[in-house]
DNA sequence: AAGTGGTCTAGACCACGGC
DNA sequence: CCGTGGTCTAGACCACTTC
């Protein structure tokens, strides 16, 4: 029945223990295979009860940075594999070792295109901005972007900014919303031939095709991406569960 | 201090109640929004301690059953929509309201491919069963797909029973695997001349090509298969976190 | 046997929501 | 104000793994 010794706002002991092992292993000092300190030990040394320092590990196995073995211990868990992860173009690049350049087409503010206002949830009438990028790897074209959003709620563009900065970053930073999940249809059709030049592949070849509906934390849609990719140079991966 | 009342395997007190609420929502007998007895009440009625009752109602909350709201209590989650879900080609034809139909092109037992054995992690000579299959919806074709699996290990494959059941089901049924993820990589490719003519399209029409390894709860890779589809008919949706 | 995580008790105070 | 969930205590016994 103490409740002292805190700041104010009241940081929970449990996130304070969470938070320390966390700042362990993700600052290399506690590789995947390392015992954490057991409940018994951070009880101990933090002065709170087991059922807290449970309640720390608990959580950490959550976030499924530890694996724990009733009479073993507990153990920093292998680094996760990100599945179905949303990422931007250019982590997605990265990740893979390559460079991403983008090249702004088309930029146009007060387009009205009634299904698409649909699928973000606007007036049918509503003014859009339509931005068209040519995506890059290593100099590569692969592929064709056009991303759609409210012109209302969003016109702060600058066309510039977008050759550097991903629009992740500029909804992130210009308007402070976080982006929550994507829904993404995927499926092949053949280029056209404006896609075929601009992608350097025959017209009529097959790519890959993904519509994809970008929503904030709060459920909003924000943006519509039609996009068309190389199929010889991008492949989807996917994992299913269940 | 007491621990007892308990059958031998001991189902512990939380994981009771837990599996009683449930059963409540799955039965219908409480819908979406209702409102959950609170950790006092059950804590009372099941004759255990408030840490025991909330443990309970934390885990429905992490099966995504249940939303807690402090001060106001627990109420039935609204039911989720599955993303990513591994679903059988009929699941998913019935879910759209069409009658799915297969028919075994070829079963051949012996197979030796290096490539597809490397895959499935096994050795580079091992027999494989190949199974070929034309799915259909609605009598009208939809995507052929080719499974490759151990014929060491799963022997028992009879061509008249893949025409009604699925592997799917044979694998859990005759040999008691569980499947607990896929990985697919998605890309688009350029219908050769058997595949168009079985699936009715232009020979050289962009069809969905999804390369997918089933596994086992255990993390085994259980089948290989390759598939073509229609795009026409078919495509593909995928939710992105984060 | 010693140590670990899993379950559990019988209380407590707090912050918050709705009346 | 009262009921709710959120945090916490200072213990306990159990099942399991490792030595």
């Amino acid at each position: 029945m103490k409740m002292l010794t805190k700041t104010h706002p009241t940081v929970p002991a449990y996130r304070r223990i969470q938070s320390e092992i966390q700042a362990l292993i993700e600052s290399g000092e506690l590789k995947a295979g390392d015992t954490v300190r057991s409940e018994r030990g951070l009880a101990r040394t933090h002065g709170v009860s087991l059922m807290t320092a449970r309640h720390a590990l608990r959580e950490l196995e959550l976030d499924g940075l530890v694996e724990r073995h009733r009479g073993s211990g507990t153990f920093v868990a292998p680094p996760k594999i990100h599945f179905n992860k949303l990422v931007s173009f250019s982590e997605q690049m990265s990740s893979r070792g390559l460079v991403a350049q983008s090249r702004v087409l088309n930029l146009r503010v007060g387009e009205r295109e009634h299904d698409i206002a649909a699928r973000l949830a606007l007036a049918a009438d509503s003014r859009l901005v339509k931005l068209e990028r040519l995506r890059q790897a290593n100099g590569q074209p692969f592929g064709l972007e056009v991303c759609y959003f409210s012109a209302e709620q969003f016109p702060r563009v600058r066309r510039a900014r977008l050759e550097r900065r991903s629009l992740f970053t500029m909804f992130e930073q210009e308007y402070g919303i976080a982006f929550a999940y994507a829904d993404e249809e995927v499926d092949a059709v053949a280029a056209d031939s404006r896609a075929a030049e601009l992608l350097q592949v025959p017209k009529g070849a097959p790519v890959l095709r993904i519509r994809q509906v970008l929503y904030s934390a709060d459920g909003k849609p924000i943006t519509y991406t039609l996009a068309l990719y190389r199929s010889d140079r991008h492949s989807l991966l996917v994992r299913r569960f269940r």
